[in-house]
DNA sequence: CTTCTTTTCTACGTGCTGTAGAATATGTCC
DNA sequence: GGACATATTCTACAGCACGTAGAAAAGAAG
């Protein structure tokens, strides 16, 4: 599920602000002057796109990112990954393609 | 540049046939029953997004893909990595949530 | 009950994609 | 060269996702 610019920016904010937040802060911290309708509107999306979760307890609503950003990240990777008949092949490729700081990186966290 | 549902048949059918074809190569392989105008509009999109080129010496004109799958596939999985601030971290979940196997052959393609 | 806040419904413009007919250009055969 | 066949471009439209927000409804507060 691909986002747009604004729904890609209200997930920004959440990640970058973690805590559930309401609408009202949501977009006072976007850059812009939008209409709440406008936030609340790219919020239910985000949230039936499984992004975003919504405490509706009590008023007003808290909503919050369901997921970090590395593991929803983690998630696009694998999904593109998931388009090639050979995962190996492009992991080949890339992996010739970073710098050798990265590559030592890599080793590193694979327990060298 | 995100693809369609046709573009991306189109782009793997220039993948798995390599060689530039036609459009009416491009049409008959393709499964359904387009008009070749349909898969000319399509061809030409992926040309204007640098995912394809035409050789128009003569008629018919000849298509094929401007870069491996492979290739395209790192472009998108960098493009990805590029949306995100901490890179490394991202990576970290990635390689985490991969099979002792495919770990092994990583370390291997990095020239263990 | 009245008023304010918050949320939902509804709506519209825009851009992308799938789809293809109409119009045009190019090649081929007598 | 003219008629016919083939290929390409133009134009068009429907559907969907997204940005955007007003109108309407639901809930809270005094």
């Amino acid at each position: 599920m691909a986002l747009g610019d604004l729904e890609r920016s209200v997930m920004d904010l959440l990640w970058d602000h973690p805590g559930p937040h309401t609408a009202n802060e949501v977009r006072d911290t976007l850059a812009g002057d939008l209409a709440v309708t406008t936030v609340l509107t790219v919020l239910s999306r985000l949230e039936k796109k499984g992004l975003v979760q919504r405490d509706g307890g009590r008023r007003p609503h808290r909503y919050g990112a369901v997921s970090s950003r590395e593991d929803h990240t983690v998630g696009l990777l694998n999904e593109v990954l998931g388009s090639v008949p050979d995962r190996q092949a492009v992991l080949a490729r890339f992996l010739g393609g970073i710098g050798p700081d990265e590559a030592a990186a890599v080793r590193r966290l694979l327990g060298d």
